[in-house]
DNA sequence: CGATATTGCTCAGTATGCTGACTATCAGTA
DNA sequence: TACTGATAGTCAGCATACTGAGCAATATCG
């Protein structure tokens, strides 16, 4: 381990930190205002409509005590409706709103265009290759944090 | 793009969640209490006696913003001690103690296996074609961050 | 030398992400 | 049905990250 910057940890760190730059900059390029977590539960919304928080978290693998302040965001900006389930007066199901749909539409060359630029610097190969390695090790990694992917 | 779940910059988020937990429950079996953000500004401090922040915060690619409130707790704990430069009376000299090189030296093992942790769903090979190719990802990106890596 | 630009650092504000605790509700069972 | 445990959601508190602004000090250049 000759450089702290070579270990798996940094690596991590820094293409997490990359990669939410190129998306912010797209999409506000784009005229929006979204980052990439409220993206992602914006869309997981729409294909699951009706759902609850915890099971959103899981979907996306956010922490329950995340998700609430997202939400709490994404409603605020009109973009999805939060209101209590008749079965469970515990929970809260989650609708896209109009406002919420048209949003994503605008949104999506920008977030592919980020991903795309997220690794400009592999060939397509090792972009694949890049990405099947991930999703290896965080398969096996899933139940290592607090909020892993449930499906 | 058919799922959410398999754009790189979910990935992204999902390895970093990872391997920060990880960390966190290696260093934290080992009965220190440290975040890898504060380990990496430990050991760079140790490995280059007397720099200022900036420079600090160049080599382990941290925003400047966010380095003082690592730099407090650090110095906080006691690891490392902050004072004035004699040459530029901006900036200040960051210096590691004695108590920080113990820290450093004993947490080390555990450093090390959550590395490997993280990456445990991988041969050895393919780890360390994950880490190339993470390498190769973020250098073409370095300069999208607002804090990148500076040598 | 003096005006200007740059640099080192900090701060306020916002958004994840986590720990741990708490309330309200639901589900299963004795 | 009453007890017990699990579950949905929230909250306070802490630690990254970033934006944008500002202050003080240094560097640069006419």
């Amino acid at each position: 381990m000759k450089d702290n910057n070579d270990m798996p940890g940094h690596l991590a760190r820094r293409f997490q930190q990359i990669a939410v730059a190129v998306f912010l900059a797209e999409v506000g390029d784009a005229g929006f205002d979204l980052t990439p977590v409220q993206y992602a539960a914006l869309a997981t919304i729409k294909a699951n409509p009706g759902l609850d928080q915890v099971t959103l978290a899981g979907l996306i693998a956010y922490d329950r005590t995340t998700i609430t302040g997202v939400i709490d965001r994404l409603a605020q900006k009109g973009l999805i409706e939060r209101r209590a389930s008749p079965r469970d007066r515990r929970a809260r199901e989650l609708e896209i709103t109009d406002e919420g749909r048209r949003t994503l539409r605008k949104i999506t060359p920008a977030v592919e265009s980020a991903q795309r630029l997220m690794v400009r610097g592999l060939s397509a190969k090792e972009a694949e290759d890049l990405m099947r390695l991930l999703r290896k090790a965080i398969a096996a990694g899933n139940e290592l944090s607090r909020a892993p992917l449930r499906e």
